[in-house]
DNA sequence: TGAATAGTGTCTGTCAGACAGTATCCC
DNA sequence: GGGATACTGTCTGACAGACACTATTCA
């Protein structure tokens, strides 16, 4: 009979074999009325060449968790931190990534476009792929089906929540933040029903500002400091 | 430049310091009016002797991913498959496991009392934890915030599905359901609701049977095999 | 027949869907 | 004023909440 103190004397982690972890992001953007997500050139092996997730090693050092990885490693690709963040799923398995065993965990992120196009555009090993053009793609590892399950969340959630708002910018109008949603769904939905849970939530308020994006100019609005996202108790588009 | 083959068989995993990866489950049941919790006394360092949630590392040989994991881990204690088993979240950083940097893929599960009893009754390292007792006792590791994180999951889910009959018996009455589904949530729901969602889900069918437990006989149900779980489009108890 | 449990009928309230209507802006 | 976009009013329908009602069983 050891003591506790004697067991983890004595431990010795890399005993052990493990998994290989990592930790991979499917960062959506609204742009060109279309839903993109953020891809990035694979610069060396495994599946050199090819398209992945924005993702990596955990870096026992630096992160405190699993979501400052995630943090880490979108904000060296965006320049920006997402709006949202919320883990997704976990992946795993024997079979994908050939240097055996393997384990992702898997976020899934929103930002607007406008906060980081630039720093983006600045760099060729990244780009926004719209999600209906994955099809032609040949992505690494498991990342396809990754980015679906990040998709079918998203729309998911953005039926029983005003979750499109993390993909526009600080300040927006209802009609942005119904556009946004129209696209996530790939339908249209409407307006009235969006408003009232847009009232009802108690996320936003005025900005006091208004814009003109053609005719009648329209009141801009914000997310209101430290107020949580609001969850519905019905889903839109139910049938 | 090395080709990708090359590059697979210079690659030493073990090079790279890796977290600890643990897999652990939150298995409830029904019993005695009581939603609980399976707790498995720790055999071995770290925190011996402490209750704890059944889990363990990862077997690379034999699990095909770490939904297989969760899986051999709930057999071997309670000598059956949970009716249900889903990802609830992983849990990570630097402090959580005394042995360093580590990570615990959590799952969630539910299975009827009656299957396993026998099981459980027969070794003492294993229990059935009512969670409104959880606070008297010391837990392992964060196994704390892994139990609320599920329990959340489930009465989330509970108002939107009818979840809770993967904690009956293969066949059961509405009346079980209705309070497996009341112990669940804490609180009274209406039958008539219940019932409502009981026929439009289509997941059930008469089993032909029924069985007294005092005046008028109940018929009993069973799920109809390969139909998968209804997610409604409302919530219940939405005040 | 009466007590207890199983199960149904039906009214109300809430909120999404539908869409017509009004307000504001620029030409 | 007309056309375009922003915003509101209000009816309908689906379904949860509430609760009274009927049905079946046993003592």
């Amino acid at each position: 009979m050891i003591s506790e103190a004697e067991y983890l004397d004595s431990y010795d982690a890399s005993r052990f074999p493990s998994p290989l972890v990592t930790v991979d992001s499917v960062l959506f953007t609204l742009h060109e009325q279309a839903l993109r997500v953020l891809l990035v050139k694979r610069a060396s092996h495994p599946q050199q060449g090819r398209w992945g997730l924005p993702g990596g090693f955990i870096d026992m050092e630096k992160d405190e968790s699993t979501r400052a990885t995630a943090l880490r490693k979108l904000t060296e690709k965006t320049g920006v931190s997402p709006s949202w963040l919320e883990q997704l799923d976990t992946f795993s398995g024997a079979k994908r990534d050939p240097r055996g065993w393997s384990l992702t965990i898997a976020w899934y992120a929103l930002i607007s476009w406008v906060a980081c196009a630039p720093h983006i555009a600045s760099v060729s090993d990244a780009k926004w792929m719209p999600v209906t053009g994955l099809d032609d793609i040949d992505l690494a590892f498991d990342h396809r089906e990754i980015i679906q399950t990040a998709l079918q969340r998203l729309r998911q959630k953005t039926m029983y929540s005003l979750l499109p708002v993390y993909c526009l910018p600080d300040t927006f109008t209802q009609t942005q933040l119904q556009e946004a949603t129209e696209i996530i769904l790939g339908q249209p939905i409407q307006r009235k029903s969006l408003i009232r849970r847009f009232e009802a939530s108690g996320m936003f308020e005025e900005t006091g500002e208004s814009v003109a994006t053609g005719a009648r100019k329209a009141r801009l609005w914000r997310r209101k400091p430290g107020v949580d996202i609001h969850l519905f108790s019905r889903n839109l588009l139910t049938d």
